[in-house]
DNA sequence: CAGGCTGTGATACTTCGTCTCATAAACGCT
DNA sequence: AGCGTTTATGAGACGAAGTATCACAGCCTG
């Protein structure tokens, strides 16, 4: 059943960490499982008011880690997760509605891995972030401009 | 003399914004033009106890604002401030000793302009940041390994 | 089912930054 | 220089976001 998957991949994936699986766990998967776009941890806590706060933070970062979910900063430095749905990407950040996209581009990524070499000291990774309006941002200021 | 050239400029860069010369931005100015590499702005707070906590936040605001500082983020978010030396470029973060570098490279900048053609939505802008370990901190851990 | 880990959640605490507002300082004008 | 307007300052309250603590719960193994 569609209803037990989001569970069953939560579990193979704590299995493999050698972390125990439970209701909180469950609970966090299965709402960020249904969620479209990019989330504040704050967001995830008000959303699971049955979960305690420590857990949702700790659970978030437990799946972040994971490589589940991804983590992006907005231009202010607030987190946002997402989840993560290719392997390697960077970001379109909308300045208006801080909705975060994914973004791939090879030739980006050769160009980067061609500029580690020439970098001093050993490069660890790099991250690329686009501050943008999105098409539907930009939809909405059309809208109010036209009153 | 070259002890009131940093004020000098500043004089100047404040006239030219329309904002008033002041003995606590004089003292935050003066202070910064004898950093080197990046620092938080708490740093600059501890460093000047004669400068309220607000006026030192907002007169980084204001030269960064300015152009004279830029703020690059830590991995974790956290924002450091250093001189900007260059008009447009990307950093270099040390993991190790969360310093900050300035970097640049044309093709870079010349492909990034070329990808936000195909962006859907408006590019405001774009950032770039190297994730290193600096020369200093590879040094010491050979150093370490070393006994 | 006993005993040990791991995970949980309430809550205190920390850190970083902003807001407020009374006071002080800068600056243009004369 | 003195005056009045405008802008800036600083003490402290406030707020947001994340972490630390710790007693307790619940999962798992033997």
């Amino acid at each position: 059943m569609m209803a037990t998957s989001v569970d069953d991949r939560v579990d193979a994936l704590l299995a493999k960490l050698g972390r125990r699986v439970t209701g909180p766990r469950r609970r966090v998967a299965r709402l960020l499982a249904g969620k479209q776009g990019s989330f504040s941890a704050e967001a995830v806590n008000e959303e699971l008011p049955e979960v305690g706060r420590a857990t949702v933070y700790r659970t978030l970062k437990l799946l972040s880690d994971a490589g589940v979910l991804c983590k992006a900063m907005l231009p202010d430095g607030s987190p946002r997760y997402s989840i993560d749905h290719s392997w390697h990407h960077h970001h379109l950040i909308c300045s208006s509605c801080e909705t975060v996209q994914e973004f791939r581009s090879v030739e980006l990524e050769r160009l980067l891995c061609e500029l580690g070499d020439e970098i001093p000291g050993r490069v660890l990774g790099h991250q690329v972030d686009f501050y943008v309006n999105c098409p539907d941002c930009l939809q909405d200021e059309r809208a109010v401009e036209a009153h």
